[in-house]
DNA sequence: CTTGTGTCCTGTAGGC
DNA sequence: TGCCTACAGGACACAA
């Protein structure tokens, strides 16, 4: 839990090792004096919105992370060794550091004032429902659904219809729910879009109980610097070629919106 | 308005 | 061994 580490804390030093992952505003000179003023900015809450972090500071800021495919937070003791790809650090009071880690520099950051809505932001603020928000179902998937000319993969990885969820989770939503990935959205039944919504909601809620997914090539780590433990109870998603643990058929994968698809072809129809 | 495609970035894996 | 290419992923700009 990172939210309590850095809950009442200032921020004493930031620095950035690569510019453009500063996405707003638009100079890290900006940047900086924004998280940088005159009294010493505070941290006092965490929260997400879809795949944003929202760090809310003293005097209606907010610090904003994206951590796309590849970054992740780590929170460096004193004296503790400099993370590989760091981009973005917040020297904290305690003499301790948040880093942004980020090897393929895809990530971004932004340090909003009270009240700013800036225009890079724009994708955050169209953004769908929570699929583990209270009010989630069916019937709201179902509206979504309607009238889209799209397979219901790329349709679930529109943030607009519902946010938090990328390629790993709907490939695991879908596998759980029987559908397969290259299902027009519009022609799924009320039943299947039912189990589609809960197994969304399932899904995300089980990512986040064990602490998200690394994948082996992948570099995702918890702020302490553990894995996450998702990866191990995947159904499909990376496991091409592997017998489905439910009916032993061989797992394939298909190109659907650009992005690798994995499922079973006897238990997704 | 909607939908599909290319781009960003860089470490890794696989081919020759 | 070493070079080269393809690929991964999320968001967005842009074209159709």
């Amino acid at each position: 839990m990172l939210e309590p580490e850095l809950q009442g804390r200032t921020i004493s030093d930031v620095r950035v090792f690569r510019e453009d992952v500063i996405a707003h505003p638009r100079t890290v000179r900006a940047f900086i004096q924004r998280l940088r003023g005159r009294r010493d900015i505070g941290i006092l809450a965490l929260k997400r919105r879809g795949k944003y972090l929202i760090i809310e500071l003293t005097e209606g800021r907010q610090l904003i992370v994206h951590l796309r495919l590849s970054g992740h937070l780590a929170l460096v003791a004193k004296g503790g060794e400099t993370p590989k790809y760091e981009r973005v650090r917040l020297g904290l009071d305690d003499g301790r550091y948040l880093s942004f880690v980020e090897p393929r520099a895809l990530g971004r950051v932004y340090c909003l004032l009270l009240g700013e809505k800036p225009q890079s932001l724009a994708g955050m603020r169209a953004m769908g429902r929570e699929p583990i928000e209270h009010g989630f179902g069916g019937g709201y998937l179902a509206e979504r659904f309607r009238g889209r000319r799209s397979k219901v993969k790329a349709v679930l990885l529109d943030q607009r219809v519902c946010c938090g969820v990328g390629n790993i989770y709907s490939d695991e939503a879908l596998f759980r729910a029987g559908i397969r990935p290259t299902r027009m959205a519009a022609n799924l039944t009320r039943f299947e879009v039912n189990a589609l919504a809960r197994e969304l909601r399932r899904v995300l809620n089980d990512g986040i109980r064990w602490c998200g997914t690394t994948m082996d090539d992948g570099r995702y780590r918890r702020p302490d610097g553990r894995e996450g433990s998702f990866q191990s109870r995947l159904a499909v998603f990376g496991l091409e070629g592997h017998g489905c643990r439910e009916c032993g058929s061989t797992i394939r994968t298909e190109t659907v919106a650009g992005r690798t698809s994995h499922y079973c072809p006897h238990c997704q129809r």
